[in-house]
RNA sequence: GCGGGUGUGGCGAAAUUGGCAGACGCACCAGACUUAGGAUCUGGCGCUUAACGGCAUGGGGGUUCGAGUCCCUCCACCCGCACCA
């Protein structure tokens, strides 16, 4: 019987579905959570690049089960987003419309290659179900503060009572009141400066052509990505979570989890913990004298080499600063770099800008006087927005200081001579100079010295910076989860968790109003009326960033139809972490450093035991498209009969590039093919310019291109003619797998005609899991043959033997143990290959044996699951085969006797010797010195030395 | 500029972690069976040389009996971050 992979793979995928094989169904036994991060359901379906990972974790799923534990393998969506809102707003389709639809052809495709999902545990993050439980912890936050001793996340009310008994607070409006005797929208104003989930003025992206807050990377050269309009910052009051609070815990976590060097060093970067110490310089002079400016410095040991003072042109001082004199062109200055976007400001690093104040300020040390500047260079949000300049040991000061004229002062002797003549090093290696009482120190101990005697004189304290912000929370859009909080007189209060969801309303129309509110301004009764209160309460209108509910998601798995808890204690103590997580690296300081904060500080509310979400993570590499290219002829500038699209090859075109006489050539070729003679328009010499154009990859195969294929593809090409016969050879091209391109694999198409169990085992074979790689189809045609070669394994008479074949169980037992370590490696790419060597093996041995057939049909249940299945149940099973143990290996099976040492002299290989694997290293030796090739190579001189590695190498030297 | 990664045949890649470089597969070549081949099977296949041999893991240097693997240095490509004081 041939292998029909569209009967055996329809029929167990229903088997599997009917039969419920995959649920997970109690809480017992070892567990093994093993998660995919879930797709965005584009418009567009997958591509062969997508599953990639979720093979990856399917072979694992299986292969864990095989192994005895309980696993967890779900999916679902993430499925608010921007793509489906903007289509709704073209279209005027509803976005759960576009979503349900694209998700169902999502399910389809998926369904399609076999996962072993336990698809009763779907979850959406745009079902009210699932929003729910997002919002209840947006609720959380938002009643949570982070609390600085204790390094973690507290209820308010621990800070209420503290504030309550400390008595009098500051706070920006009622200076030293007790805080009992706040109004409330004192007090709410107050807390609102600690809680985690907050409400605060802050710098946008504003597009008001669009009537929308863009995200930073929606913004390209000061104008919006979608349609050119120009973008200003504008500050407006947002919602933002605190995630500051975590940086040092999120910073420490990354030392004890499993993920890949690059992730954890892109997330150490984002964070950017900079230790170093504040500095407070007292204006001596100007309208702001007696003022101080606090600046931030990792290097206080250079404070001595400080020769002036920059601030950043929103810098609170900047305006009182400026002396009369200066007052308007500091004025100018400050508007300009307020005018300029973001991107354009670091869009030209290079130009030196600023402009003295006309102020001095004091230095703490020297008492001298030196000069305050706004500069552009120094960037409001970060530190203290001013610094002080060390020109001689910091390249961007010093550029400023040499571009305005300003003093410089070395203050530390390098280490490296090489840097000693250098007008400006920035070095941790060399001593002090010029700096009194941190002379002669070393810089590591004058930083400590340094903040040592800035604390002393009280002039500053030691200080940890972050480069990490806190995240901006909310977004002027429809299709979000709705933030549930409304205004009780301009107070924000969350709604109570009873109430929840807050649904999304059904709005005519989701662009913004027409006063530039977000869309859900516009529906009609956007208002809470709390239990016992009279009055009608508007509700938040902007709702939450895409990475809200995929900060949490993993845990709605564990239990995701519970409704009174986002997971059930028991689920979440079961499961606990995700074992292993595979996904794209772009998530690196996204999705996988809010999932990680997300994660903290549920654990401090006592929800969670665990404080990180996955400990072992693995990046998959993107899937590159492979582009079919011909090349297309064109007649600008002769005269000619052809009236047909002209096209010729690669092979064409390269002869056509090293031929000197390139046009000439063609036109004597065009004449002698089509009898087509060109004349080049007068006064000008003859020129065939040649286009390359992309071809759909579907219409090539092995290169070649179907010319009929060819000319139905599109209309104007249907006359089509190519010169060279009718074999034309594309070239080809790495690119990115997109419709653009024409490059794009459909997993259903390689299905149909190779099956999905081929398909698995192609992608793994590709190469490793984590290294990017290009797809090309071409290459398939090696696993398809293998499977048919293993099917036919089992197609003859096979039988159980009494005495198994012993190469047939060394083929076997070599092949136990690769897969299985390879598997727990997950090298899969390797594992491929085994199978082949294995199968080719058996085949050449003509083995019938189900002694080896049945453990190789459970090895190769992972990656070819449907195979695996029909083989296991035509062999006689009744149950299925995806609870069946895996098979061991026994040493005994791959013991060798004896080995072909390669001999080789002074390093080169230049014989062979069969030799007993029983021998000593002297026997050996002993064996190859005698061994009468060995003459031909020591050319009479004796041996000087043997090295003898058992059974692996001999090697002599002469 | 900083950080991470990758460089091995025509192509995708292996290499038990310092021990026979190129397993396995594609493509290609030759043959068998075939009316046919985008089916199947057999054999070949790094470069170079008539051959003995020589040369080969991005380039150069080093350690070692022995280096794709370790060290130094340079180069190319990919991916992040980027005036972060």
């Amino acid at each position: 019987m041939a292998y029909d992979f569209r009967e055996i793979e329809r029929k167990w995928q229903a088997a599997w579905a009917g039969e419920g094989t995959f649920k997970v169904r109690e809480h017992k036994g070892d567990k093994f959570y093993v998660l995919d991060m879930f797709p965005y359901p584009s418009g567009s379906g997958l591509h062969v690049g997508h599953p990639l990972g979720y093979i990856a974790t399917d072979i694992v799923a299986r292969y864990k089960r095989h192994r005895g534990f309980n696993v967890l393998h779900p999916m679902g969506y993430d499925s608010f987003g921007l793509p489906a809102e903007q289509y709704a707003i073209q279209t005027g389709r509803h976005p759960r419309e576009t979503t349900d639809k694209n998700i169902a052809r999502y399910r389809q495709q998926l369904d399609r290659l076999g996962f072993s999902f336990d698809w009763s545990r779907e979850v959406r993050t745009s079902d009210p179900s699932f929003y729910k439980w997002t919002q209840w912890i947006f609720i959380k936050l938002f009643h949570s503060w982070f609390n600085n001793e204790t390094n973690r996340a507290e209820p308010i009310d621990t800070l209420v009572a503290r504030l309550e008994q400390q008595g009098a607070v500051t706070t920006a409006t009622d200076a030293r009141k007790p805080f009992g005797e706040l109004d409330e929208q004192g007090k709410s104003d107050l807390l609102m400066q600690y809680r985690l989930a907050y409400l605060d003025e802050a710098w946008v992206n504003w597009c008001p052509a669009l009537g929308t807050v863009l995200a930073n990377e929606e913004v390209k050269d000061g104008v919006s990505e979608r349609g050119g309009h120009p973008v200003a910052r504008k500050r407006m009051p947002q919602w933002s979570l605190r995630i500051t609070a975590y940086a040092d815990r999120l910073l420490d976590g990354l030392d004890d989890i499993d993920w890949s060097d690059s992730i954890r060093e892109a997330q150490r970067n984002w964070i950017g913990r900079s230790d170093g110490s504040t500095l407070f310089f007292e204006v001596a002079d100007g309208p702001a004298a007696g003022e101080k400016i606090e600046v931030f410095t990792t290097r206080p040991d250079t404070v001595f080499g400080a020769t002036f003072l920059s601030v950043a042109p929103e810098h609170g001082l900047a305006g009182s600063l400026a002396t009369p004199e200066q007052q308007q062109a500091v004025n100018a200055y400050a508007r300009a770099a307020a005018n300029r976007s973001e991107r354009d400001r670091q869009a030209d690093v290079k130009n030196v800008t600023g402009k003295f104040t006309g102020s001095h300020v004091l230095h703490p040390f020297t008492k001298e006087k030196i000069p305050v500047w706004v500069a552009e260079y120094v960037l409001a949000g970060y530190g203290t927005g001013a610094v002080m300049g060390v020109p001689a040991h910091d390249t961007r000061d010093y550029a400023f200081a040499r571009h305005f004229g300003l003093e410089v002062i070395k203050v530390i002797e390098p280490a490296d001579e090489s840097l000693k003549d250098e007008p400006c090093f920035d070095t941790y290696e060399g001593r002090c100079i010029n700096s009194r009482f941190l002379d002669g120190l070393e810089v590591s101990d004058a930083i400590g010295k340094a903040i040592t005697e800035i604390e002393k004189q009280g002039t500053g304290k030691r200080k940890v910076n972050y480069r990490l912000r806190d995240a901006a929370f909310g977004r002027q859009r429809y299709w979000g989860e709705p933030i549930p909080v409304y205004f009780r007189n301009g107070i924000p209060c969350t709604m109570p968790e009873d109430d929840l969801p807050l649904r999304l309303p059904d709005i005519d129309t989701f662009l913004p109003t027409e006063t530039g509110d977000p869309p859900l301004a516009r529906a009609g009764d956007w208002t809470y009326r709390p239990e016992g209160d009279s009055e009608q309460w508007p509700l938040e209108t902007t709702t939450m960033p895409g990475w809200a509910g995929s900060s949490w998601y993993y845990l709605r798995y564990m239990d995701p139809h519970n409704e009174e808890a986002f997971a059930s204690k028991e689920a979440l103590g079961y499961w606990r972490d995700v074992d292993l997580y595979i996904g794209g690296s772009e998530h690196a300081t996204g999705h996988l450093l809010y999932v990680r904060f997300w994660t903290k500080f549920l654990h401090d509310l006592g929800y969670l035991e665990i404080t990180e979400p996955a400990r072992k993570l693995i990046n998959q590499g993107m899937i590159q498209g492979r582009s079919n290219i011909i090349y297309r002829v064109e007649f600008p500038d002769a005269s000619t009969d052809i009236d047909f699209p002209l096209f010729i090859g690669e092979e064409s075109k390269k002869e056509l590039q090293s031929s000197a006489t390139g046009a000439g050539d063609l036109a004597k070729m065009i004449d002698s093919e089509f009898g087509v003679k060109m004349q080049p328009i007068e006064g000008k010499s003859l020129k065939i310019p040649i286009t390359p154009i992309h071809v759909d990859v579907n219409l090539v195969n092995e290169d070649m291109l179907e010319l009929n294929d060819f000319r139905s593809w599109k209309p104007e090409f249907r006359d089509a003619r190519f010169l060279g016969g009718d074999k034309i050879k594309c070239g080809w091209e790495i690119e990115k797998m997109s419709k653009r391109w024409h490059n794009v694999v459909n997993p259903d198409d390689i299905c149909d005609k190779y099956g999905a169990d081929c398909l698995r085992m192609y992608e793994m074979f590709l190469g490793p899991l984590e290294q990017g790689k290009p797809w090309n189809t071409n290459g398939i045609t090696g696993v398809y043959g293998f499977l048919k070669k293993t099917w036919k394994l089992f197609e003859g008479n096979v039988s159980r033997r009494d005495h198994p074949a012993e190469d047939a169980m060394k083929s076997l037992h070599k092949l136990i143990k690769k897969v299985t370590t390879d598997i727990e490696q997950h090298s899969f790419n390797t594992c491929v290959s085994a199978f082949m060597i294995c199968v080719n093996e058996l085949a050449a041995q003509k083995c019938d044996d189900l002694n080896v057939l049945e453990p190789l049909c459970i090895l190769l249940s992972p990656f070819a699951p449907h195979m695996a299945e029909e083989l296991w149940r035509g062999m006689g099973h009744e149950g299925g085969i995806s609870a069946v143990a895996w098979p061991g290996w026994d040493e005994k099976y791959l013991a060798e006797a004896s080995f072909t040492y390669p001999v080789s002299i002074n390093g080169k290989t230049r014989f062979k010797i069969p030799l007993s694997l029983e021998l000593t290293k002297d026997q050996v030796a002993e064996a190859v010195l005698a061994a009468e090739e060995l003459k031909r190579y020591t050319t009479g001189n004796t041996p000087r030395k043997v090295i003898v590695v058992p059974g692996r190498i001999v090697n002599v030297v002469v």
